[in-house]
DNA sequence: GGAAACCTTGGAGCCGCTACAGTGTCAAAC
DNA sequence: GTTTGACACTGTAGCGGCTCCAAGGTTTCC
């Protein structure tokens, strides 16, 4: 199997798979004559395996610590159940701020009276304002 | 004003500043005789101002973009408007993917069944299955 | 005079790709 | 047999937004 058919079969960016191999992730597939990798079942089934947990958003360093625990299944998966856990956390922490971002975006959008020549830009005023470390109203006092 | 004051009445670290200068969105300051920095209040302004985008997640480029009309406010401010539209509707984006993934990974971790030794990770199962392109917790069929 | 805390510059490293440049290989069409 | 086009290879640089480091100079305090 070429490359080019893993990344359709996968859906991974062929350069995206080079790269993988060379952090790693993926072990290195044996070559054809000319040069060309040549990949078998299981480099299909690992580089999903990959894809997926990148679809959760992991990083790779715990896309590895769960790959090390598929290759010895029979491991202690506490591990495991803490990396998932991690990673929900990072991505709570991420959601609070996010919604938070979302309000103060919305509360400066409302400072836009309109568009209006020569008027003043409500929402550079309350950026500016902010700034003097006024209340504004994307971060009231 | 030397550059650890800037930093700590703005809360941007000193490297950060440096960073800033080199990236054009600070302008250079004055330098004393021994080569230091000598920042004004135009300096802290520009610098809260900087910070406060950055609260709100804009890219430095957008920053950039708005530092143009706060140095020209006569300008339309339409573009102000659009700016901020983009950066809501590149929030509101990030957060519903964070949705779903905050409930796939809800869903994962719900296939660990305890931590017993010598028995099967369920988390682990649903990860390797999902590779194999079979209906999983996480991303269902 | 010596230590601690500040300042300077330039460059490398982080993450996870992505996009080249420059070269080689192969299969099918003409 | 040659030409075209799609594929492959390696290596390196770039993205954003910092962050950290090395190697040196300055100031301040004891």
């Amino acid at each position: 199997m070429q490359i080019k058919e893993l990344a359709r079969a996968t859906g991974v960016d062929v350069e995206t798979i080079r790269y993988y191999e060379k952090q790693g992730l993926l072990p290195e597939p044996a070559r054809r004559d000319n040069g060309y990798r040549d990949y078998k079942a299981s480099h299909l089934e690992r580089l999903s395996f990959i894809r997926h947990c990148r679809a959760l958003d992991m990083p790779l360093a715990a896309v590895n610590r769960l790959l090390g625990f598929v290759d010895a299944p029979q491991q202690h998966c506490g591990n495991v159940d803490s990396l998932v856990d991690d990673q929900l956390a990072r991505v709570r922490a991420r959601l609070k701020s996010m919604r938070a971002l979302e309000k103060q975006l919305l509360q400066l959008r409302a400072c836009c009276a309109g568009i209006q020549e020569g008027q003043h830009c409500g929402i550079l005023e309350e950026l500016v304002a902010a700034a003097r470390g006024e209340a504004c109203a994307c971060h009231p006092a």
